[in-house]
RNA sequence: CGGGGUGUAGCGCAGCCCGGUAGCGCGCCUGCUUUGGGAGCAGGAUGUCGGAGGUUCGAAUCCUCUCACCCCGACCA
């Protein structure tokens, strides 16, 4: 491609709403612009790069032997009633009427569609198994877009679902599916990471998520570098402390906290570790006949786990209670709130197991300005109605699996694997005939990778103060040949455009620099774009018959014979 | 949706407090010079100051309402 055919519109500055360097340097190198919020137009340059990414996944999908199909975007909302998740997706789903009334979503995903494709054309066990994918543009209302395509409305997504006629067949295939996803991260060049996760509304038994390991990622990552135990803190387990209760040594006693209402300033009050600290946070829990009260017991340097609290029984639907209802159940503003006292009647007590463990410990009195010490159960207050894991792992925490400890890092996700069991094909009656003749609900499986976030999350991972570093499999150009003076000197045009054409020829992907532009804006703008390879082509060379090599990522420019610069180049690029 | 912030030329911003009819840098256009790291000089174009209402002789500036966007918390590829 001659840069004087294409298009390049690179800035030096970034709107101000850019707020990560991926999402700066996208506007800046001109690979995407804004439309609405979450909304983005693919610039020529980054369509390059995505189809690059898509080529990928592609590739590695067909290898593992799913099929490619294309459902379409629109679909009819009776599709999602009869699984309940036109109701359950909620306001996430994109739901538009047509000119009858009829009520249709952009689709958030497909599994319904998908399984009505297969309610329709599987049969038999004979046909089973089956993975069908696409790669299309998915539409989410997000309730926050952003960081530009890290979170965007509508994004690029490769989605696949396989069936099958037994738990056996859809193990294999999720075992398939997740050496897929490894190949294809790892041919992208990235730092990834593969964890335990958990559901979501998406359902399910097992899942795994693909994460790039990336310090502005959104989610946080518990694994531990002794064992290779690796999942989402949402889902990662933490361990029943080792070391029973202990008896009760102090007395019960109020102290004064005038002004600490949290359990910092008491513990910094007190003079004792965070770690010696109860929290109770009021919780409305809609049992489905109205809410009731829960309190939730948390060590104070310990965070609420939403996700694990949800699957409690009965705790699927909660929300934070409100200051009126925590004075009126507590006869105290939030601040001083505690255990003790509390009419279990009407409150019930869920601890967290590591407080259920505690004795001797602070908490609040239920009155303005006061905390308790020296506090235990069983002597105190009750023992808690319910003892649960409750609460987000911490570094130095124990690994579920019994070997080591935990650490965190943080992470984009960029693909998710789930086996689904029979969920959407009871609900849709999607079934096959087994070998006896019997109608069997299919076994399901999805797997889905965000193209469009991988663009964001791979410059997150790969960018220096110049621009963009892509890696060799998704530059939009692996080459780029700065020719200074095209326009004016015989002996730069002939030189650079018999590289060019012969490149070309060999089927290498090369950008070919013939802007009438000062050297300066060409090597910046190369720098920022991030093509992997350079030459530079000028009078000052040819006159020895030289040009010179750079590589993006870091080194010495070499000269190199003009003679020799095709063979050069060629062998280099191959690799 | 709750909390915070910003809307002024294509982009980045100043002007607003203290009303007098809009400016700077980059970019863009023309010409000349320049050509190995985002050029120099000269000339030029571009704004319903996010929108609507109000106060006022007069509003970018003050008031009210609205819309959009960004950031912090609940969703997910």
């Amino acid at each position: 491609m001659r840069a004087s055919q294409f298009f390049l519109s690179t800035t030096k500055e970034a709107p101000s709403e850019a707020e990560l360097v991926s999402h700066k340097l996208m506007l800046r190198a001109g690979l995407i612009k804004r439309l609405g919020s979450g909304l983005y137009t693919w610039m020529p340059l980054g369509l390059r790069v995505l189809r690059r990414v898509e080529t990928v996944v592609r590739e590695e999908m067909n290898r593992a032997g799913a099929i490619e199909l294309l459902m379409p975007a629109v679909q009819p909302a009776e599709l999602w009633e009869e699984t309940g998740r036109w109701a359950v997706f909620g306001p996430q789903m994109l739901k538009i009427k047509d000119r009858h009334q009829r009520d249709f979503c952009f689709g958030p995903t497909h599994e319904e569609v998908i399984t009505d494709v297969a309610r329709r054309e599987i049969k038999s066990y004979r046909q089973l198994p089956l993975n069908f994918y696409q790669i299309q543009m998915k539409f989410r209302d997000e309730i926050r877009p952003r960081f530009g395509v890290m979170r965007a409305r509508e994004f690029l997504m490769k989605d696949a679902y396989s069936f099958h006629a037994n738990r056996d067949s859809l193990v294999t295939t999720y075992q398939t599916m997740y050496d897929a996803y490894t190949r294809v991260f790892t041919r992208l060049g990235l730092t990834f990471r593969a964890v335990a996760a958990d559901t979501g509304a998406i359902g399910g038994s097992g899942s795994h998520e693909f994460h790039v390991l990336a310090d502005s990622g959104e989610d946080l990552i518990a694994y531990c570098p002794d064992s290779g135990y690796a999942a989402n803190v949402e889902l990662a387990e933490a361990l029943a402390p080792a070391t029973p209760r202990a008896a009760p040594q102090e007395s019960l006693r109020e102290v004064d906290t005038p002004k600490q209402t949290t359990c910092e300033d008491v513990a910094a009050l007190l003079d004792i570790p965070l770690a010696r600290t109860v929290k109770l946070v009021a919780m409305m829990v809609n049992s489905g006949v109205g809410e009731q009260m829960v309190a939730l017991l948390l060590r104070g340097d310990h965070m609420l786990n939403e996700v694990k609290l949800g699957k409690l029984e009965g705790m699927a639907d909660f929300r934070l209670a409100n200051e009126a209802e925590i004075r009126a159940a507590f006869d105290s503003p939030p601040g001083f709130l505690g255990p003790v006292g509390i009419d279990r009647a009407k409150i019930r007590l869920v601890a967290d197991r590591t407080v259920a463990a505690m004795s001797d410990f602070v908490c609040g009195a239920n009155k303005p300005k006061f905390h308790l010490a020296g506090v235990n159960f069983g002597r105190d207050l009750q023992e808690p109605d319910v003892v649960a894991d409750i609460r987000n792992v911490i570094p130095g925490d124990p690994s579920p699996d019994g070997k080591g400890v935990l650490q965190l890092c943080r992470g984009i996700e960029v693909g998710h694997v789930f086996q689904l069991g029979s969920k959407y094909s009871q609900a849709m009656n999607a079934t096959f005939l087994d070998e006896s003749g019997k109608a069997q609900a299919l076994e399901m499986g999805c797997y889905g990778i965000g193209v469009s976030r991988i663009v964001a999350a791979a410059i997150e991972q790969n960018h220096d103060e110049k621009g963009i570093l892509w890696p060799t499999a998704m530059a939009p150009f692996l080459l780029d040949i700065v020719a200074i003076g095209y326009a004016k000197s015989e002996m730069v045009r002939q030189a650079a455009d018999s590289l060019y054409s012969e490149l070309i020829a060999a089927g290498f992907d090369v950008l070919l620099d013939d802007r009438d532009e000062r050297p300066g804006v060409m090597f910046a703008d190369a720098e920022l774009i991030g093509i992997p390879h350079r030459v530079t082509i000028g009078d000052r060379g040819l006159k020895d018959g030289v040009i010179e090599y750079q590589l993006r990522h870091g080194g010495e420019a070499q000269k190199i014979a003009l003679a020799d610069a095709t063979d050069f180049l060629t062998s280099l690029l191959k690799n």
